[in-house]
DNA sequence: GTCTCCAAAAATATCGATATTATTTGACTT
DNA sequence: AAGTCAAATAATATCGATATTTTTGGAGAC
């Protein structure tokens, strides 16, 4: 009934606030791998009570960003070259399925989203880094989001995230313009506009690859 | 202070305890999907504090078992054929690599490890249901335990829980007695014995899928 | 000099109460 | 009679304070 436009739906809770913000300043590396997460520390930086800080510290422990040991407080979630390799094969096992699933159910509206999406990144990425982040990620998500499982999404979102803290903690988020990422986001939606699962799953998969190989290296140092 | 009985450490918090009785209460059906969860009347139900409530249903999100409606408090997560269509999907991807990696790294300790579980759970399995479940998922578990992918047996372990609770809905649980899961087990167990991950992959995604129809055809009526 | 144990300090977990926000009820208008 | 708006009600979100628990720091013993 209600006329509104999805352009802004307000999320204001002072919860959903400090999550979003400590949320933020873990991906960054702001708040470094393990570091003790002190409340009343957090609620002087977040400017809120104790209470919306514990609450966003647990929604971040689903999100596997921020570790609750019982009794003991929490702490950032910890980083090392398993745990990043994980996720990059985890990454290309479900995106693979979640691509594919999504070009089986192919339809000309999604088509029209993903052109969209690709657009609207673009054009982020001659603007601001940030605004750059949410697209990039928007227009992965819409690769896979056609596939309509809800949970396979969900666990694609998380690793995306996951993904992203290492590619700033490796090089401070500026890792885009060393290759030519632009060529390689055009193959993939090209082979998705055609509907040719093999070749965009495998340039998906190259894509993570590429850049899995790039962070590895830059972690060494 | 206290003279507490129990043998091993306490991992008693308010919040934890809160944690464990809703979970139990969810996945066994007694809190039905989709119904509303007022902090109010589980404060009632689980005997403490609204603090410790929320906090556990906040928790309990992270396992999709409980919905957050933001401003709107919490409720039990609904049910689909949908929904469980995927997590039969998705287990059946994720748990063939995990065993696949399981058998790749097997070593004499996993393999006793394995034939322990597997010996508590027939054990279990001629007494008390309640104890047959917990030793069922840590056989299932350890078969998958030996990839050391910590990310991997989360979602494994979240989408087992998952799925026994499609199980409890679908026929209170008793669905165990009606096959014959025990030579199910066996082969499985053997194959992974044997280091055999062709074999022992089939017969658990067979294992699954089987349990899967079953399901499937009680939730028609 | 190192270890152990106890007291002091800090941090977390929990509670009770208040402020906000959603939902319902019921009277009033059309 | 149906729809709409506003007050009443119920539930959630948040705060401030207290009770536990963990960590720290130092005094005494070996």
């Amino acid at each position: 009934m209600d006329a509104m436009l999805d352009t802004e739906v307000k999320e204001t809770s002072a919860t959903h606030g400090a999550y979003r913000k400590l949320r933020e300043m873990i991906l960054t590396g702001e708040l470094p791998p393990g570091q003790k997460l002190k409340i009343e520390q957090l609620r002087g930086l977040l400017d809120t009570g104790a209470s919306p800080v514990r609450e966003a510290l647990s929604l971040l422990t689903s999100d596997m960003l921020v570790e609750r040991i019982d009794q003991r407080g929490f702490k950032a979630a910890p980083v090392s070259k398993c745990n990043f390799e994980e996720i990059l094969m985890l990454r290309c096992n479900l995106e693979e399925t979640a691509l594919r699933t999504s070009i089986a159910n192919a339809s000309s509206a999604w088509e029209d989203r993903l052109v969209l999406r690709h657009h609207h990144m673009k054009k982020a990425g001659q603007k601001g880094a940030h605004d750059f982040e949410d697209a990039h990620k928007a227009f992965h998500m819409a690769l896979l989001d056609n596939a309509r499982l809800p949970l396979l999404l969900r666990y694609c979102s998380q690793l995306y995230d996951l993904n992203i803290r290492y590619r700033y903690l490796a090089a401070g988020g500026s890792s885009y313009k060393k290759r030519d990422i632009n060529a390689e986001h055009q193959e993939i939606l090209d082979a998705a506009l055609d509907r040719d699962a093999e070749s965009a799953t495998r340039h998906l998969i190259d894509h993570y690859r590429r850049t899995g190989e790039y962070l590895s290296s830059q972690m060494e140092s």
